[in-house]
RNA sequence: GCCGAAGUGGUGAAAUGGUAGACACGCCGCACUCAAAAUGCGGUGGGGGCAACCCCAUGUCGGUUCAAGUCCGACCUUCGGUACCA
């Protein structure tokens, strides 16, 4: 038999938005508790069943936070930027606003049928110009702001200290273009991802995707907006330290910031002693074996250093790297195949004052260190390879010690890239590789040869996406060519009905001279026609929702401080964000730290993953496999409760784990079974909760290990096992004759968070008339949970051979001798002579015989 | 290659170093029914035994321990991330 749950679903939630149940107040005496999902992308595709997954958790534990007395907050909103609209735009004509605003109302529409309790009054859309006022907004406190290295700090920008030199109007150009230089959001010629077809930068992780979809995607230097994430990156990798997330993000998110320790080296230049060539290095002990220098193509210095008689090869080399495909560049890394010239210069050994042969070679890259290295092929793969190929000497000056018996620090013949002990090396002969590098680089230091340095592998964050569906960039170019931040916000992205980029590499908005021209107070200005990549609205939302109607401030500084004093409290959302959405959300969190304008260090304070839901088949979910399942269906079919038990029921939350069409019938099974444990088949509360339980103590015994499994459960969002205990619950009631108003009463305040539409059915069936999401979270009272006896395990040598019943709290003594009493023990143990007995209290014993 | 996560019944999965497989799907049986569906009740890792019970079993091989799915080492497989970062 079915349940009424279509009915029930649809008066609870007109019931919900009617009396505004779940509208956060800001009733800051209470204790707060901000629960967060990563907002999506509202594409044409609607919601997908990977969506609700994160989002029940979240609700679940919303809802319980609200029974216990907490003031929530728990939002939800649109991360509506993006470029399928924009396509979608030039192919159709129709305005991407149109098309994004359709798919909000159905991501909506679907959201609001699965029972959230989210606040919608606290939506929001960075699309919105009342929302991306504050994206500029936070853009320009990016441009005029600094990084103070000594107090490791972003300041204004009128904090600058201007050189002397600097001053004086004569020196305007100067000092803008040095200003510039040090502003956090800048402008920079750089090589980026430039795919003609689509008349747009794409981003590292981008290329892939429409490559794979038969466009174009060529390296090419363009002016871009820069942010200056590397100036946070100590800090970035430090304060990992203060956040409760999983194992692998911080990982990832290590990895990505690649801090990696050593120092600089110069290294002089045979015949022009005026040039030096500065190499960073890790291994700073290996200096002795340095056999050749290799210089990355785009190297400032190989113009100046190379001479006529290797131009010719040289700028060959170098145009062949530009035309180079990151494809063909990875295949070449893959295969370990070594390209590059001489260039036909030779460096100055520090040390040993030996010529070496300079090399270019796209192995080294211009974007990592100095853009320079010493090649010690004895001791570092890549430069191995190279020498083999090129056949340049190879060094030994580190010894393995001891000689690894594995062989694995070992990559072939010659090459040794481990620790072991300094060899041919006059000033560290003998030293261990750690104590070799010490010595090495205070000697370096004490002869100004070199510093010690920290290098990360984090780049600048490039900012700037030649598209029109994405907020403008704030600044404005005066006649002379000075930037001007624009001071009134937000500035509108303008109407337009043609979405094509300009031929010239810019976005589509340099098609619309009235709004790129423009003239204030007599003087005429350009505006910046790049507009922000999606990045930028996601990377503040979590603190628009504490203040979201504000329009004086991104959030009111009260606002902020009770909802975000101590950051997001649980964050859920897909690991495919382990890395730059998350990192992104840290650096602009850090910088409005430091102008003062958060008071937390890090966002997010605890942060899960949901695993990705797999098709029925176990291969990921997509059109073309046709193993999509439609939330939709499944709601009309079985009930967004059983929807979202169903999801919560399939295993732990933050695996990766098959849809089961079958299992879904288990948990609708369950939820019609507990609506029949109360409701009767005329559509009365059923007799059997009212009475009086005839065991009283068995039911309340079921019941108090079920309140605090369900509790302790939702706590680690283990919900599955919480929903099993549920289960047990229920089976237990139908067992019994009578469970009693106060077991029926708590059971459904546990399963409200859960199943809330069918929870409030009841409760209201059950006399009362407030909804039952403020009631109070039931408590468990210890004293049911005590037994009075176990069952005791009796092994013989760790193997099971009988089992015996037991009073709780029997004495390791008594134990034993009970143990012995049964006969299969008595007969087992009689030949044998018992070496040492274990006794585990009130579970087990185990007799350790000869 | 490197980093990370995971390998348990026919299936999804449980299990503070202490009774492996809770809960659910599926399957089998019984009740209700003229019958079926729905529902309720019971059984269900593999092998052996009439039975009480016995043996085997958590990717593979070792180790630690009275006791290992759980801890340690090596390996295999799958998935995710990353890729010449000096």
């Amino acid at each position: 038999m079915s349940y009424p749950f279509a009915a029930i679903e649809k008066k609870w939630q007109e019931r919900w938005e009617k009396n505004q149940t779940f509208k956060t107040g800001d009733d800051f005496s209470k204790p707060k508790y901000y629960v967060l999902d990563m907002f999506p992308y509202p594409s044409g595709a609607g919601l997908h069943v990977g969506h609700p997954e994160g989002y029940t958790a979240t609700d679940i534990i919303a809802r319980k936070r609200r029974m216990q007395g907490f003031n929530v907050l728990h939002p939800m909103g649109w991360d509506a930027f993006g470029l399928p609209a924009e396509r979608y735009a030039m192919q159709t004509g129709i305005h991407p606003k149109v098309t994004t605003q359709q798919n909000i109302d159905n991501f909506r529409r679907q959201l609001k049928a699965l029972g959230f309790s989210y606040d919608w009054s606290r939506e929001v859309n960075t699309t919105d110009p009342g929302y991306y006022k504050y994206t500029q907004w936070i853009f320009l406190q990016l441009f005029n702001s600094w990084y103070d290295t000594a107090q490791k700090k972003a300041r204004p920008i009128s904090e600058l200290p201007i050189p002397s030199e600097l001053t004086g109007d004569a020196q305007k150009k100067a000092r803008e273009d040095f200003i510039a230089g040090k502003r956090l959001a800048y402008i920079a010629n750089m090589p980026v991802n430039w795919c003609a077809e689509l008349g747009t930068v794409l981003a590292n992780e981008e290329v892939e995707e429409w490559v794979g979809k038969g466009y174009t995607v060529e390296r090419k230097p363009m002016r871009q907006w820069m942010l200056r994430i590397t100036a946070y990156a100590e800090r970035l990798l430090t304060d990992l330290q203060h956040v409760d997330w999983p194992t692998g993000t911080l990982e990832l998110q290590k990895n990505w910031i690649g801090q990696s320790t050593g120092c600089t080296i110069k290294f002089g230049v045979a015949g022009t002693p005026q040039h030096q060539i500065l190499v960073f290095t890790t291994r700073p002990d290996t200096l002795y074996g340095v056999t050749f220098m290799v210089l990355a193509p785009e190297h400032p210095l190989v113009d100046i250093l190379t001479p006529a008689s290797h131009k010719a090869t040289v700028d060959e080399y170098r145009k062949a790297t530009a035309l180079k495909t990151e494809m063909s560049r990875q295949l070449d890394a893959a295969k370990k195949e070594k390209t590059g010239v001489l260039i036909g210069a030779y460096a100055i050994h520090p040390l040993t004052q030996e010529k070496i042969p300079l090399y270019i070679a796209d192995y080294v890259l211009m974007g990592y260190g100095t853009g320079a290295i010493m090649a010690v092929p004895a001791h570092d793969e890549r430069d191995f390879a190279f020498a083999e190929q090129f056949d340049i000497a190879i060094r030994q000056v580190v010894a393995p010690a001891p000689p690894s018996p594995s062989g694995r620090e070992d990559g072939g013949e010659g090459l040794f890239a481990g620790d072991g002990t300094a060899i041919n090396s006059p000033i560290i002969d003998g030293l261990k590789t750690a104590a070799a590098k010490e010595k090495m680089i205070a000697h370096l230091e004490k002869e100004n040869l070199g510093e010690r340095r920290v290098q990360y592998k984090l780049r600048d964050w490039l900012f700037s996406r030649q598209r029109y569906w994405g907020e403008p960039v704030p600044v404005s170019f005066d006649a002379e060519g000075f930037m001007v931040a624009e001071d009134n916000l937000p500035l509108m992205l303008p109407e337009s009905d043609n979405f094509q980029p300009s031929l010239s590499g810019e976005s589509a908005l340099a098609n619309i001279p009235s709004w790129v021209n423009f003239e204030r107070d007599g003087k005429k200005y350009r505006r910046e026609t790049n507009t922000m990549p999606q990045w930028a609205g996601s990377s503040w939302y979590y603190l628009r929702f504490a203040d979201p109607q504000n329009k004086d401030r991104f959030a009111s500084a009260e606002k902020e401080k009770y909802w975000l004093g101590d950051g997001v409290d649980l964050y859920v959302g897909g690991a495919e964000h382990a890395v730059l959405h998350l990192l992104y959300a840290r650096f602009w969190h850090k910088v409005l730290y430091d102008l003062g304008y958060v008071t937390s260090v890090e966002p997010f304070k605890k942060l899960v993953h949901q695993g990705i839901i797999l098709g029925e088949d176990g291969s990921k979910m997509s059109k073309s496999r046709g193993n999509v399942i439609n939330p939709d269906t499944v709601v009309a079919e079985y009930g967004a409760d059983t929807f979202r038990l169903y999801e919560m029921f399939m295993g732990p939350l933050e695996q990766m784990k098959p849809w089961q069409s079958k299992s879904i019938e288990g948990v609708y099974r369950f939820l019609a079974r507990v609506y029949r444990l109360f409701v009767n088949s005329e559509g009365k509360l059923n007799d059997k909760l009212l009475a009086a339980p005839k065991d009283e103590k068995a039911v309340l015994k079921i019941l108090h290990q079920t309140i605090k499994k369900v509790g302790d459960d939702i706590e680690t969002l283990s919900l599955n096992t919480a929903i099993s205990q549920m289960m047990i619950f229920v089976n237990e009631a139908y067992r019994v004759e009578s469970i009693g108003r106060d077991a029926a009463t708590k059971f459904i305040q546990l399963l409200s968070p859960f199943a809330p539409h069918l929870c409030e059915e009841i409760w209201q069936a059950m006399g009362n008339q407030e909804s039952i999401a403020y009631t109070p979270w039931p408590k468990y009272d210890a004293q049911y949970l005590v037994e009075s006896s176990f069952e005791a395990v009796i092994q013989i040598n760790g193997k099971i051979r009988a089992r015996t019943e037991l009073a709780i709290g029997i004495s390791d003594a008594d134990f034993e001798s009970a143990a012995r009493g049964v006969e299969a023990v008595a007969q087992a143990l009689a030949a044998k002579s018992v070496k040492k007995v274990i006794v585990v209290k009130n579970k087990m014993i185990n007799f350790v015989v000869a």
